[in-house]
DNA sequence: AAGGTGACTAACA
DNA sequence: ATGTTAGCCACCT
């Protein structure tokens, strides 16, 4: 089983409501360091692969998409969309992980 | 098949 | 707090 397969099968874990860092989800597939890999994945197949992939974020608490076809304002409004509060600042998008962090 | 490239991070200045 | 640096590592060409 590839470490992308294992990554894919977590992310599709994460409730709804729920979001979880890059980093945490680099360590359930077995490699606690290859949070940068994680955010590859999500950024090539992330959408194909039908992922929820907006409920990935990186270790700040915010939303950290660049690209154009799925920008932070998008993620926020699917976030939103299932109940995770993100509150917007002049850095980006943050989320409240007091209340929605995922706790496996 | 070797090397470039990130939707990352933690550690510093 | 804010910007930079240097490891990271799997995916793609």
């Amino acid at each position: 089983m590839s470490f992308q397969a294992r990554v894919v099968g977590w992310i599709k874990k994460i409730p709804q409501g729920k979001v979880a860092s890059y980093g945490q989800i680099a360590a359930l597939a077995g490699s606690p360091r290859a949070a940068i890999a994680v955010g590859q994945i999500l950024h090539r197949s992330g959408e194909e692969l039908n992922l929820p992939w907006q409920r990935v974020i990186n270790a700040q608490r915010y939303i950290s998409t660049t690209c154009l076809e799925h920008p932070a304002e998008l993620q926020a409004m699917l976030l939103k969309g299932e109940g995770v509060e993100t509150i917007k600042t002049n850095s980006g998008y943050k989320i409240d992980l007091s209340r929605h962090r995922w706790y496996n």
